[in-house]
DNA sequence: CAGGCATGCCTG
DNA sequence: CAGGCATGCCTG
């Protein structure tokens, strides 16, 4: 599924840190790195602010030992890479390929209510970037999961023992305790050899003529559930556009890998936006007329207590009966209750146009 | 919590085949086995029929190269060891310590209904053995966890690599990837180098004067459920007593290994022996007298539609709301209606001597 | 694919 | 500690 690596990068090696030789046009090869700053795959200054002066002119050449950009723009390893977004000189932006979002089958389903991406283990998502100006040649894009709660963001993410142990999807694959993998010939993973993050790096490569982005795969190789990992945490990506370790721009996405996107987007959303308000508090409308509500809204005196005394044992067991039903309600959840009603819509009995008939049967006494 | 390894066995090799060399009474010090047969700690015959000819003396001096015992009595290691019952001559049994067996903190329940031991993950779970006849001295205790079902049996258990790769629970232990533990000094894991199965063996001492039982503590390192491990596969244990590669019994315990024994014991035994029949069908006592039941078997008719009408909007709708509690009733599940009523008796309402009397209001029209 | 279960874990 | 939730997975 994922392809071997090729292209104008070096495979990377397969444990311990990073290191990788471009070749491509303006940027000669590097050294084995030692300092994170002077490899184009190391992370960049993640402690950045989030307006960032743009009086730098373009690309430094930063084979070492050059010219040092201010500290806050460079490519260092902080402990918490920042997850502001940061559009920059050239327009850096991220969207998802908007096909299959809608779909119940949808392996993806990104929620702009809530704004997050819901996504399946191991499958790839279309994840597209654009700028407004032509970043300069050689520039790349850098993603990195990140936990996105302060107590976690220091713990690097990756994946579980489990799933970077087995053979399953890991067979000849590069970086087997990746959480994050980009299916494109020329991505290379890297781990930080000072911090330990972990990330993904493609070149960026401007679009075809017509083109206004270019798409990148993207693969999330655990849960966001998966005990010794991820560990139910949720985590975001940043995608960072680098140029010789220079941040040019940084877009963050939150996301949630698991089983059900439709499932948990859905009720995600619902947390969010509680019910879009419908009809009136307290009654519903049903068949064309209201009636009283059953697991709605508490009332004054619903907790008081009432003694009803009745004649006659049947009738006195059957009060008891409906008694016990009546109070049992609360416990049954409303929206079983709405799935009641629903399918009593399609099998209604009682309908009031039969009001004043004479009752077929009574099984009186 | 579990203590380091000493006594009368050397420690066990951190990784690889296990290699032991017994010390005691009348066994001689064993070369590191190549052979299975010839160590006392590999895995015994376990394809031996349940019904074992029991024609054989006593205790052979198996140092090699000695006599060989007819293959079926062996301890050699078929894929799929026995899980069957063989009490032997000496009379093997196991059973758990009583106390705490019911209690609702407890860590760890045997249910006998459906014979199974419920278990936290990692705590101690004590397990007595006895003889009614002295097995001869140098006999030792195997336990062999295994996989119940067919389709599962022939899967070596081991440790999720989750819980064997974490420092959690695993520094300076011996066996980190396996399953069982037992807490006494003198256990010594094993793991068969054919197979690949792994155990935990103690020595078998004799109970003290007066005492009919040895106690072991034991510790499941895994949940059933642990993803990559045992996978929400059931298990069992099976508790070996050997002699220099003889089986002299063997006993079977199933276990689950889970959060929360006490719910899945109790929802395991409903599942199997549905509701322990109380009282008449569809009845049930309460404050003396009978009801109708609520949440209880379905009886002829209940499926049938019939149409009652009602003249007057409130007492329609008063219907409406009571019909639909009825119906809804099916919903509530039994032990929430069992509670309801449990409550009820410390707050009975409706008591059977207000019958007759006036009643005290009524909201008519 | 939807409904529901199984089951660890969080919360009151 | 009990109730309930979260969430992967199984079943129809
Ligand atoms: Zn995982
Ligand atoms: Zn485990």
């Amino acid at each position: 599924m994922l392809q071997p690596m090729g292209g104008r990068f070096e495979p990377c090696s397969r444990r311990g840190s990073f290191v990788a030789r471009f070749t491509g046009d303006r940027i000669t090869s590097l050294a084995p790195v030692s300092s994170s700053s002077s490899n184009p795959y190391s992370s960049p200054d993640s402690a950045m602010p989030s307006s960032v002066p743009s009086d730098y002119s373009t690309d430094h050449g930063v084979t070492p030992p050059p010219y040092t950009p201010p500290p806050q723009m460079m490519a260092s390893t902080p402990t918490v890479p920042s997850n502001t977004d940061y559009m920059g000189d050239y327009g850096f932006e991220i969207s998802m390929a908007s096909s299959q979002t809608l779909s119940k089958t949808a392996t993806w389903t990104y929620s702009d209510l809530v704004k997050k991406l819901y996504v399946r283990m191991g499958v790839t998502c279309p994840i597209k970037f654009k700028t407004h100006t032509r970043p300069p040649p050689g520039s790349i894009i850098r993603a990195m999961p990140v936990f996105k709660r302060p107590e976690h963001v220091k713990e690097v993410v990756k994946r579980c023992p489990n799933h970077a142990s087995t053979k399953e999807n890991n067979e000849g694959h590069p970086a087997p305790a990746h959480l994050l993998r980009c299916e494109n010939v020329q991505a290379q993973y890297a781990e930080d050899h000072t911090t330990g993050r972990q990330s993904v790096v493609v070149p960026y490569e401007n679009p075809q003529v017509g083109t206004e982005y270019i798409t990148c795969l993207y693969a999330f190789m655990c849960f966001s559930s998966c005990v010794g990992g991820l560990n139910r945490r949720p985590i975001q990506v940043i995608f960072q556009m680098e140029k010789d370790g220079l941040v040019l721009g940084r877009r963050v996405l939150d996301v949630r890998i698991c089983a059900c996107p439709g499932r948990d987007r859905k009720s995600d959303e619902k947390r969010c936006h509680p019910p879009p308000k419908q009809m009136k508090r307290g009654f519903s409308k049903t068949a064309g007329f209201q009636m009283m509500s059953v697991g709605t809204k508490k009332r004054k005196g619903d907790d008081d207590v009432y003694t009803l005394t009745v004649r006659g044992r049947e009738n006195y067991e059957i009060l008891l009966k409906i008694k016990e039903s009546l109070e049992l309600m609360s416990y049954i959840p409303q929206n079983t209750v709405n799935q009641y009603r629903a399918q009593q819509h399609r099998q209604l009995v009682a309908v009031p146009d039969n009001i004043g008939k004479k009752p077929k049967k009574e099984n009186k006494k």
